[in-house]
DNA sequence: TGGTATGTTCCAAA
DNA sequence: TTTTGGAACATACC
């Protein structure tokens, strides 16, 4: 599920629920997602209070008074629930905190990919991650330098943490194609209106999709309506929206790509 | 049965 | 040093 605007949505949607409220308890089923130990992740939070739910790249970060941070990354199946009295447990209950009010917050997570992890420097965790896509600092200008002097293909750069914080697989290919670009292009030779493009297309694409809650993507999360309005992604034999061409996929860093091939040529131009 | 999957990380090789 | 490809993690769905 999770790639920046479904994160964001998460975070947007439990914050009133978590922030003021104290953990009770703490339990996990599967011990591996937890760092580090359960007991000591228990340690550390039990007893402290949620003073804040923020986003960075695609980890959910609950800052802690006394301080400290807990933070979340669902990977490729993780999600929030809480527990309800009846209707009985939901699927793949992996992590329970209990709260002061006697809510309790289950972390959900099929293929157990996701972490859970506990951390007096934040910076420990997310100090290497690149410029978030949404905020003022990601100009033309910072873009530009990003790519500059890197002969790597567009696409896996965009995917990297390092770089931009938050982009996934979805939105990477829905961006490339609003901004006209082929995947494999060398990030090095775009050209500047090109980069203004790409910039500006993150930026729309990204924004679309929180406004419509992210993309709903079978069972591991629901609730988004995004899916409804994916230009390329999943569309692959479907008419370009924009050509009519049919839209092609391809490998792309071991990653399902999906491209106009009218719209995004591989040479200059479009 | 086999191929695919929204993510990250580690390793080897070019 | 940079970049790429493959495997691993573990499970569900079609």
């Amino acid at each position: 599920m999770p790639e920046l605007p479904e994160v964001e949505t998460i975070v947007r949607t439990y914050r009133p629920r978590l922030v003021g409220r104290r953990f009770v308890a703490f339990s996990s089923r599967w011990p591996k997602q937890a760092s580090p130990s359960v007991p000591r992740l228990r340690r550390a939070i039990v007893g402290r209070t949620v003073t804040r739910l923020d986003r960075r790249g695609k980890y959910i970060v609950f800052q802690l008074a006394p301080p400290g941070f807990l933070l979340v990354h669902l990977r490729m199946s993780g999600r929030f629930e809480w527990a309800a009295e009846h209707n009985g447990e939901p699927r793949h209950v992996r992590t329970i905190w209990t709260l002061d009010n006697g809510n309790r917050l289950l972390f959900c997570d099929a293929r157990k990919f996701g972490r859970i992890i506990y951390t007096d420097d934040l910076s420990a965790v997310i100090g290497s991650f690149g410029v978030e896509p949404l905020e003022r600092g990601f100009t033309s200008a910072r873009l530009r330098e990003l790519l500059r002097g890197r002969a790597r293909q567009l696409k896996p750069l965009l995917l990297d943490q390092s770089v931009i914080a938050g982009l996934g697989n979805i939105y990477t290919d829905e961006a490339l194609f609003v901004a006209g670009l082929h995947p494999l292009l060398r990030a090095d030779q775009l050209k500047p209106g090109q980069v203004t493009a790409l910039r500006q297309a993150i930026r729309s694409v990204l924004r679309e999709a929180i406004r419509r809650q992210g993309t709903s993507f079978d069972w591991a999360y629901l609730g988004g309506r995004m899916q409804d309005h994916l230009r390329v992604y999943g569309r692959t034999g479907e008419p370009c929206q924009r050509c009519g061409s049919a839209i092609q996929s391809l490998r792309v860093a071991q990653r399902g790509t999906h491209i106009c091939p009218k719209c995004q040529p591989r040479g200059r131009k479009c």
